[in-house]
DNA sequence: CATATTTCGGATATGTATATCCGAAATATG
DNA sequence: CATATTTCGGATATACATATCCGAAATATG
């Protein structure tokens, strides 16, 4: 499990509001929950606070919903991560201690430093756009079948 | 978070035994949570899933406690992983689809596919027994401070 | 054989991520 | 302005990993 729940939920989420949304359109919770197969209320949380943090936008009332700004940034897949797990996923001891460090590492730290770093900057160099245009491209998939 | 809290404590614990219990020693579910700074009821869970499995040894009433074999084979890092966490940690598609393979892959599949198996690999290729002796060698440590 | 020690196994408790519920606020529409 | 729609935020519920408890079984020792 590298990520939680909620990031899974989360990239999925800002993925599928950057191929629907490009055109101005707006999705609801329900029409986001639908299409990544996510339970609505739980997922309605995360939307929050994406858009709190400015990932997202949001419009309240009839037609509303989430959506992605035509001008807006290309959204960095690490960032998202960072906010929804914070630096659990790759800055963590593969044994559990507290200050693992070159200085102090344990058994297995420098095999886990160096695959979490590599995957670490992967993400950081990967766009949600990115992601999205493979999908449009039919290369991958966000649900099963 | 890669491994749970019961697979980095059996890790802990076992790569302990194999340092303390080489001519013939037992240590109590005491002595070892001291030792790792795990939680002994729990760890004494562990502990037990290990013994009926026949990663370790074990002995009961005075004098008895845990230990392993002088003439036990190497323990692979990869079986315990295997046994405790089962194949959630390796083989677990990183957006949480049930069925994500190179015919239908998630937008980032062959990422996580390619590190998260060069990571088991490289578990498959550990024993525990070598993280004891870097551990005995000064290089590597298996508390804080 | 009595006792102390230790593991064993089942039941229970706690904590945290996951999931849900509900009333309030905002807003488009007639 | 009334109403329906939708997000927002706080409170609550559920599931599961983590942690604990307790009585029973085994066994070394005197």
């Amino acid at each position: 499990m590298m990520f939680s729940k909620s990031c899974e939920y989360a990239i999925k989420a800002v993925i599928h509001l950057c191929m629907e949304t490009r055109d101005g359109k707006r999705l609801s919770v329900a029409d986001i929950s639908e299409a990544i197969e996510s339970p609505e209320p739980f997922t309605a949380k995360i939307l929050q606070t994406l858009a709190r943090h400015g990932f997202i936008s949001s419009a309240k009332g009839p037609g509303g919903g989430f959506y992605i700004e035509k001008n807006a940034a290309p959204i960095v897949v690490m960032d998202l991560v960072e906010l929804i797990d914070g630096d659990q996923a790759f800055n963590r001891c593969g044994l559990g201690l507290k200050e693992c460090s070159e200085d102090h590492p344990c058994p297995i730290h420098n095999e886990f430093k160096s695959y979490s770093a590599r995957l670490k900057k992967l993400l950081e160099s990967k766009t949600i756009q990115q992601l999205a245009a493979e999908i449009k491209a039919g290369r991958a998939f966000l649900v099963n079948s």
